[in-house]
DNA sequence: ACGCTGTAAATTGTATACAATATACAAAAC
DNA sequence: GTTTTGTATATTGTATACAATTTACAGCGT
């Protein structure tokens, strides 16, 4: 499925099926990346194997250390609070600027996808997830708060492979995202800001049970 | 003055030297960074030459098209506000819930640099500038906030050196940054958060009107 | 004079070879 | 048995060689 994607380069290649691994909790929190294993791996030479490393290395999903190597970043339970609630903060911060630049039409179709995808698998789940903070994301008028707040996403989303959610969980999570997607469409902005803010700490509290 | 710090590698030695360069407006906006260039400059081999050039992308203080190079960044008018309005957004935001944070002890040895640096030269007033904000910064409890507010700041510090200020606009500058450390000391938050912005925005409209 | 085209030069992307350092393990000292 | 130390191995850091692509420019035609 990513073979579809035509990349530059082989560096950026390697970045994306390494990133792509990551995510998906292929490769787990703290294990060593080192150069000859990808170069093996992929079938290129230590030179894109070392790009694409340095490149997971600025997203802060891999971690370098000096003449020793590369590992898959891993974070305690207080590093996880810390990032989600500097997510809640941005993500906040956008929307009580953004609220009205928030289109009715895309709101509603996330409003059918998400009762479509109730009790459906949990890809979905996090497709809509996405969606929705991606829609918060984009009613920024600036640029680079949006890229920030994506930044900080990114860091995240290895951790959710990393924790299994009960079917309770994920009902109690979808029933969050559908009274936020109301509240913004009843245009109550405080209690959307509110209830994006409860939900994002929420999403914090479940995974740090797992760790 | 960049010899006493010893790296680990060459390759974040040049960066550190081209990063300098780059701050201090030595490279130009726009200007090509060839890795031939590069190499010849600082006696390296290319590897290292590179590796620096992606780290300075990572700063987004350079941008690589690629098969066609690297280039020192450029911003128009329009980035410009968005940097400074983003900036102003997440300081604010920090002090705003780290106010009671900032120690009085550092504010005051401050606020003697800077009636010490009044009217001396512009290099002084730049450190306390950055001071200040660092001050503001190190308020937050939330690490990952203060990091991505550094790294805004990061990226607006080359511009400061593609502009020539005036006298005048080096004592209204200091007058406000007075105010900001009275506002703080006085236990006057609303009025210090407000003041703040202010200062963030002024400039970045001064930086606008050479572009 | 202007624009097109093709070839040579220059530059980036990739692979490999070499150097410096860290890791692992075995032998010796206690 | 534990710790220390030295050597071999493995891994990262750096340099260089090769491949692919872009850029520059001369030559040609109109």
């Amino acid at each position: 499925m990513d073979e579809k994607i035509k990349h530059f380069s082989l560096a950026e290649e390697v970045y994306h099926r390494l990133l792509d691994r990551i995510i998906k909790g292929k490769l787990k929190e703290g294990e060593k990346l080192s150069e000859e294993n990808i170069c093996g791996i992929f079938g290129v030479s230590r030179t894109p194997a070392r790009e694409a490393l340095m490149m997971l290395c600025r997203d802060k999903l891999v971690k370098r250390i000096p003449r020793r190597g590369c590992f898959v970043s891993k974070f305690d339970s207080e590093e996880i609070s810390s990032l989600f609630e500097c997510r809640g903060m941005l993500e906040c911060l956008i929307l009580e600027q953004g609220f009205e630049n928030i289109h009715r039409d895309e709101l509603l179709e996330l409003k059918t996808d998400l009762e479509k995808s109730k009790n459906k698998n949990r890809k979905q789940s996090l497709e809509v997830d996405e969606k929705l903070h991606e829609l918060v994301i984009e009613s920024s008028p600036n640029k680079h708060l949006q890229e920030i707040t994506r930044q900080i996403i990114r860091q995240i989303k290895p951790l959710r492979s990393w924790r299994t959610f009960s079917s309770d969980d994920l009902e109690k999570i979808d029933s969050e995202r559908l009274d936020i997607i109301n509240a913004l469409l009843a245009n109550e902005k405080k209690k959307a800001v509110r209830l994006l803010h409860e939900h994002i700490i929420q999403g914090s509290n479940q995974l740090k049970l797992k760790t």
